[in-house]
DNA sequence: GGCCCATGTGGACAGTGTATACACTGAGTC
DNA sequence: GACTCAGTGTATACACTGTCCACATGGGCC
């Protein structure tokens, strides 16, 4: 497969240390990523990694990026299950409702399944911080977040949720299965079993789902 | 007030090292806090410090303690200024839900205020990490769980929340809240203005008091 | 065929956490 | 009042880290 290990010059080494951070962060997290090490697994001095990275931040960045590439893929996954699994006549309503089922399912999977490449994408999210709380659709959105966005698009679509509790209802969902997949990865649960974090998973998704399709109480917009 | 700075003995040591600790972490967090510095900000020599910790994240530790309860002290805070600022006669059942906001509010408002204090403070919650996922009270619940906890024992005992409701109640609250303190301190959320976090948290607290207290789907419990 | 430049190596430096051995001091005891 | 001793802080050293600098290598282009 690689050309020649002993060669002096590695010919693809971008990528192999990519994978090599991959690998190193599946178990430990980003946390116990090393430069030597991650080159030491490939087999090169430690400055060789200068010639393709600034420095050590951005090869984590780089094998950040992987990895929420593979959670998106992952929720991708999940959303489409469940709408083969789903009522075929629940109409369009039900399925705007599945996909964000599936949206949350599959972040919240993703992060128990993986908790070292979760915690490596996670460096991703801080990149777009600049601008309006509400993600405009542009090119700076990750791949995770614009499924969500989709998702709750198609609810007000389907009329599940009415124009006002469209607004901004993308955060208590991402607040919510964020913060769980958080707990469930170096959090109070951190040490459960899969299956019960699974179920309590789901609860937190079907609980901030109906969050959000309540209508606002007349105390809340009186609010300072 | 100290007794002479240049004795050989420092003679109180062990807080001044949290103290230490705790005003380095107010920025940058507890990711940049290093044994040297916070010795050196003591005006003692690194391994002074081995006298009073294990070692490095034994200080760090200690030092979280305190940030965590000078959160749950925000929370009662903010609990007691809201029940102050409430329609007296809302009856049990308002009181209840207002408790309730206020542990919300109260913990996301600490993030946005003192976000390096906050992050410290996580490092105490995956401590209690075995046994049942609904933390029973005993004395290993930290004390701001313990605040999320009571406030849902009062919604129940006032009938807002069903006995089937309650069950399991905490984990969908403490994640929407997390959640979204975690985006604001180092998520998208970490650089925008403290009013739009703070209106935008607002926003989530209610939306998940709002998915608690809604009745469960048919659909939701015929889960595999 | 010779050169060039991207790529990899080697050595060095400042910084880290921590172990081990030593120095100082204050309180208690004969 | 001198002695001891446990508690506390210091000094030195080691392995490790990320990163800078100067040098070595060799494949592709003229």
């Amino acid at each position: 497969m690689s050309p020649q290990v002993t060669s002096y010059h590695h010919g693809d080494l971008r990528p192999a240390l990519i994978d090599a951070a991959l690998d190193l962060a599946r178990e430990g997290g980003p946390g116990g990523l090393r430069l030597r090490e991650i080159t030491r697994a490939a087999g090169v001095t430690p400055n060789a990694a200068y010639r393709h990275f600034e420095d050590l931040d951005a090869l984590v960045l780089a094998a950040a990026q992987v990895a929420q590439h593979r959670l998106a893929a992952a929720m991708r996954e999940q959303i489409d299950a469940l709408l083969a699994d789903a009522d075929a006549d629940a109409g369009a309503a039900g399925a705007a409702v599945t996909r964000l089922r599936g949206v949350g399912l599959g972040y919240i999977h993703f992060a128990i399944a993986e908790p070292g490449w979760f915690e490596l994408a996670l460096l991703t999210f801080d990149q777009h911080a600049s601008g309006e709380p509400t993600v405009t659709v542009d090119a700076q959105v990750p791949p995770p977040f614009q499924l969500l966005l989709d998702a709750l698009d198609d609810m007000a679509a389907a009329s599940v949720l009415t124009p006002q509790e469209r607004v901004d209802a993308e955060w208590p969902c991402w607040s919510a299965v964020h913060g769980f997949a958080d707990m469930a990865t170096r959090g109070p649960l951190k040490h459960q079993a899969p299956e019960v974090l699974s179920a309590l998973g789901a609860h937190v998704v079907d609980r901030i789902i109906a969050g959000i399709s309540q209508p606002v109480a007349a105390s809340e917009s009186a609010e300072p």
